[in-house]
DNA sequence: TAAAAATAGTTTAATATTAAACTGTTTAAT
DNA sequence: ATTAAACAGTTTAATATTAAACTATTTTTA
């Protein structure tokens, strides 16, 4: 299983981590996001709307970290939820550079029925792990995400 | 940080570790294929490679699952690699349905060239955690991998 | 203050990705 | 044997994604 590059062991075993870290997150996703499609929401559509449902309005780019995508992918993320109705673009006054986005009552109403079938799906999803494991996972995850440049 | 949805303590764990886990691959992921653009290789491209140097030939749809992109994705991935000569077709006699898919010298050559330089960002881009630490990440994950339907 | 640099977001052009329809081949069922 | 079903891969059309160029604003600096 895994990659066999013939290297050290140490090679070897950064290769197998890293490899099962990205099989994981990708499998792990499709089963979360399948449902995702019902309501013709793409995954960073999902991520834009559930973020600013949590943390409040805020800027394209603020959004575009949160998602970890390009800016010029987040105009098309926002122009799609805006047209629908989901969002609303805010030019800020004090810096007109900016632009605030903020959930609208539909999208705010689209996003509290969606979470619930998302969230049980995310359970599903990683129950098999034990809680202590999704502690470690997590733990070992959020070390190796804040060490990256 | 992570999500803050408020409910039960297993399902905000879920959801911390599952965002943890996303965004850690993510990230890691970013860092090491930076260098893939030099060689004109989507991350696509360059795990079909990979899987074929270690693994062998195989058809496009064993391809396929390995690197968790779908059959009409493949087409286009194996194109282009066809195109520049990486790889090359194969139908098989005995099965004239599929279609296997082989490593040309130069693809050989190529993937051989990048294999080190890729290798050492993995291990850099891992060495946030002790080996020890990414025994552990590799068997979470493989556990939560296989786990899925 | 005026010019230069930095910043936030958009546009553009090229490419990647997907789902769904389709083609050709093999296997199963009657 | 012939039809139906399953299968592997390709094509198609729609959309997503990216890097890079660009616009408009704000900040720096000389």
């Amino acid at each position: 299983m895994g990659t066999q590059y013939n290297g050290s062991e140490e090679e070897n075993l950064a290769l197998d981590c890293y490899i099962k870290l990205f099989r994981a997150a990708e499998s792990v996703g499709q089963s979360i996001n399948a449902h995702l499609r019902e309501y013709d929401l793409t995954i960073s559509q999902f991520g834009a709307l559930e973020a600013i449902y949590h943390l409040g309005p805020m800027q394209s780019g603020e959004l575009g970290q949160k998602i970890l995508k390009t800016s010029g992918n987040m105009t098309m993320v926002i122009d799609h939820l805006e047209k629908r109705g989901l969002v609303t673009r805010q030019r800020r006054e004090d810096d007109r550079r900016c632009v605030d986005i903020h959930l609208t009552e539909v999208g705010r109403e689209l996003i509290a029925a969606i979470l619930p079938t998302h969230v049980a799906g995310v359970v599903q999803s990683l129950s098999a792990l034990t809680m202590a494991e999704q502690q470690q996972l997590a733990a070992l995850c959020r070390t190796l995400g804040l060490a990256q440049t």
